[in-house]
DNA sequence: TGCCAGGCCGGGT
DNA sequence: ACCCGGCATGGC
């Protein structure tokens, strides 16, 4: 799948974000929001001076939340921003240096204090981990999830996520940019070719995939 | 007009 | 560990 995707699409470059604070505050405010939302909100938090992790925890009550308003769960994603930016000092001063710090850890030891913020789960937690501390674990959404299943990967039913991940980390050596690559590469076909309604005709998967064999005999299909 | 978006939490089972 | 409801904006 992977090198079928890559031939076919190119590498994605992921994730568009100028620094790793950037990028960890994305992860937070892109969990169940298109993309071009969070990049609304992104442009407001900087726009009211609300960038660096202590400017975040000292926003004037509802600014932050204003700020966030396009990404749908406001309130909940306001709160989530303060838990990361009062981790980051929690790692130090200047925020940066916070950051620097908390990234420098070990993978599970950073994951563990990732998933100690409230609103930071596994997805949010190896998004920071693969794309901010460059670390090589496989990040399992909502696309990939349905991909799988679609295409009847499915490595062990009781344990959705970690079986996912733990599979493909086996089947892939653990190089980080194949990892970023692959994850976007996932995005892209669930957002475009392998949606609710699927698009098969445009998959760059083809015959490589079973839904399509069992979809329609006649018309070309993939994923 | 609907459909759908790069989850997570807390409840129940 | 899964399933469900709640959260609650904006573009194609």
């Amino acid at each position: 799948m992977y090198g079928r995707l890559l031939q076919a699409w190119g590498p994605q470059g992921w994730w568009p974000a100028a620094d790793p604070w950037e990028m960890a505050m994305g992860a937070v405010l892109t969990q169940a929001v298109a993309w071009r939302n969070v990049e609304m909100a992104l442009a407001r938090l900087k726009a009211h001076g609300l960038w660096e992790p202590e400017a975040i925890v000292e926003a004037p009550p509802g600014l932050l939340e204003a700020s966030l308003r396009p990404t749908r769960y406001f309130s909940s994603k306001a709160q989530r921003l303060r838990g990361l930016a009062q981790l980051v000092l929690a790692y130090g001063r200047p925020g940066r240096q916070g950051l620097a710090r908390l990234l420098a850890l070990s993978a599970p030891s950073l994951r563990q204090a990732l998933l100690s913020v409230r609103g930071i789960g596994p997805e949010t937690a190896d998004d920071i981990l693969l794309y901010g501390a460059g670390h090589p674990v496989f990040v399992v959404d909502r696309y990939t999830h349905r991909i799988f299943l679609r295409i009847g990967f499915w490595p062990d039913p009781r344990y959705r996520y970690h079986a996912i991940q733990r599979a493909v980390e086996r089947a892939l050596p653990p190089d980080v940019v194949q990892y970023q690559e692959f994850h976007a590469l996932l995005v892209r076909l669930g957002k475009e070719v392998c949606r609710p309604t699927p698009r098969c005709g445009m998959c760059p998967l083809a015959d490589g995939c079973r839904h399509a064999a069992g979809e329609a005999a006649g018309r070309r299909g993939g994923v």
